[in-house]
DNA sequence: TTGACGTGATACCATTTGGTATCTAATTAG
DNA sequence: CTAATTAGATACCAAATGGTATCACGTCAA
């Protein structure tokens, strides 16, 4: 029934997005889905500090893991980033005016610009 | 010039909505801006501890506080808060084709229950 | 001018966080 | 079986974080 069955709540997931290690993780895992080492290879901190990433990942509900024989295959789940994106869009009508605003500036500045 | 113009990064930014009292604030400021004892009533906790938080919050970028005679004015800086839902939007690609199909799968259910 | 009020800044404390080092368990290869 | 590899679990440390208490400063009103 729950689209998110998971019990990560909006706090976790922020908090999971909060460090910049894990969000390029999270764009690392956009990529297709990694073992913990292979995540590790690309930053210059131990397995072990990786590993603790991942846990607090998994918390925010941002990432599954899923042991695969031997190794674990860490993937992204969309659906937390989703309800982050959502939380924040509850604000799109305070910017989308300030934009509309700033390009009507833009505009003008061109017509000055072109002598149009 | 710069639509934002602080120095606020992305970093900053998600690191000022990873705290639930942050994220309350940001929904409070959304009614119209506030100076800190505004907010702080709302909340059992300290004026200090909240106007730490409007600082955080102010590197983040998505607050101005503006001194406005004895008292400080805080509102909402919308524009930070649409950076870091571009930055999740990067991955809707991902969460866009689940959501198909769980709706698909929903409408399955539907059609059984129907008997259509 | 004097006092009250709202604010900013600082010092300090407890807890959390990000990291390493290390040990143990499980799986694959020889 | 044995050894190598991958992963998970702890213990521990330094730094950052969230909070309080407190002080000093500018502004408004009497």
């Amino acid at each position: 029934m729950n689209p998110v069955p998971d019990g990560a709540n909006l706090q976790s997931t922020f908090r999971a997005l909060a460090d910049p290690t894990r969000r390029q993780i999270v764009a690392m895992l956009g990529d297709g889905e990694k073992t913990v080492a292979q995540v590790a290879s690309q930053f210059d901190m131990t397995r072990a500090a990786v590993k603790k990433h991942l846990v607090v990942m998994e918390a925010g509900g941002i990432v599954a893991s899923q042991p695969r024989g031997r190794e674990t295959l860490n993937r992204l789940n969309p659906l937390a980033l989703k309800r982050a994106a959502d939380w924040l869009h509850q604000f799109e009508r305070f910017w989308e005016p300030r934009l509309a605003a700033l390009k009507e500036a833009v505009d003008q500045d061109a017509d000055r610009g072109e002598r149009k």
